[in-house]
DNA sequence: ATAAGATGCATGCGTATGCATATAGATTTT
DNA sequence: AAAATCTATATGCATACGCATGCATCTTAT
C-alpha cells in the first residue's frame, strides 16, 4: 500500500514537466542572446508569425500562442515594433482589431536565429527521448492541447502547412 | 519527402510542451490564488520544501528546483519569509549558506492548497493523458532532467520518500 | 435608432524579474 | 599563513509583468 494516494502520486509527472520546461527553456533562452541576441520570447512570437500563413495574426490569436498576458502582449509587440520586426495594420472587418504583421526584419531574424533554436532543442530536450517517447508526447500533448483550448486558431493551421 | 527536415518538424513537440505547460499554469495558478490565496510560485516552494525531509533547504538546492533565478530565490525567500511561511536559518558548517525552512504557518498554508493543486493538475493535464502516456512521462522526464541536472540535490531525495 | 452591454487593445501602477555587482566566508596556491 | 580565487547569498538597477481600468468599437435588445 503505497503511502501517497495514486492521484497525489501522479501529479509529480506534471511537476516533472515543470522542471524540464524551466531548465529547457533557460538554457535554450541563454543560446539564443548568446548566438542570435534575440529573447526565446521573440523567437517564439515570430516563429507564430512566420508560420501564420501570411505573416500576419489578430493580437488575440497571437496572445493564445505565445501567452503573454493580454497587456504583455501589447507591450511585447510594442517593443518589437520598435525594434522593428514587426509592424502594427488597424483590421478593416473590425476596427477595435489589430494585427501584428512580420516584417521584412523580422523574419531575417527570425531564419538568423532558427538553428540556434532547432540545435537547443535538440540538445536540450530531443536528445533524450527514445523515438517512442517522442511519438507519444507528440500525441499526447496536441490532445491536451486541444482539450484545454478547443478554439485555439493554431488547430486551422495545422491543415494547411504552407511555408518553408 | 517532407517540406520541412525531421529535425525541425521535431522541435514541435517541443513547442507543443510548452504550450503545455503554459496553458496548465495559468489554470492552476489562477485556482490557487482563488481558493487558496497563494500564488504557484509559493506553493510550488512550499511543497519542495515540505518534501524535503527535515522541512529546510540550503538556498541553491531550493533554487535548483523552483528555479527562479538566483537573485529571484532570494527575494521570493524574503517575501515569504515577510509572510511567515518560511525562516532563514544560517547554515553552521558554511557560514555563507543560508536554509529557508518551512514553518507551522507554512506547512498550514501548504496543506490548505494541496487539494486545489491536486485538483488542478489532473484537470488541466493528467485527465487528457491515458495509463501508458503518463507512464512514459514518468520516466522520459526523469531521463530529460537527470541528463540536464546530473547532481540536483531531488535524486537524493527520491531514494528516502518519508512524510505524509 | 438608441441605450446597455460586450469585446479588443492600450495604459497607469505596483510588483517581480534577471543581470551585474557587492559582500562575506571558504578554499586553494604558494 | 597570506594572497588569490572561488562560492553563497544579497542588492542596485533597469526592465518586464499582470491586474485593474480606460477608451474605442461592435453587438444585442428594445
Amino acid at each position: 500500500m503505497p503511502r501517497r494516494s495514486k492521484r497525489v502520486e501522479e501529479t509529480h509527472i506534471w511537476g516533472a514537466l515543470l522542471a524540464v520546461h524551466k531548465f529547457t527553456s533557460r538554457e535554450l533562452a541563454a543560446d539564443l542572446e548568446r548566438e542570435a541576441g534575440i529573447s526565446l520570447g521573440w523567437y517564439d512570437a515570430l516563429l507564430v508569425l512566420a508560420e501564420s500563413g501570411d505573416g500576419r495574426l489578430r493580437l488575440q490569436d497571437l496572445e493564445q500562442r505565445v501567452l503573454h498576458s493580454q497587456s504583455g502582449l501589447t507591450r511585447l509587440i510594442d517593443r518589437m515594433a520598435a525594434a522593428g520586426h514587426v509592424t502594427r495594420e488597424k483590421a478593416n472587418d473590425d476596427r477595435r482589431g489589430v494585427y501584428a504583421r512580420i516584417t521584412p526584419e523580422g523574419m531575417h531574424a527570425f531564419r538568423r536565429a532558427a538553428p540556434t533554436f532547432v540545435k537547443g532543442v535538440h540538445k536540450y530536450f530531443l536528445a533524450h527521448l527514445s523515438e517512442q517517447e517522442k511519438e507519444v508526447m507528440r500525441t499526447a500533448f496536441i490532445n491536451v492541447r486541444k482539450a484545454l483550448l478547443p478554439d485555439d486558431p493554431y488547430w486551422k493551421l495545422r491543415d494547411q502547412q504552407n511555408q518553408a
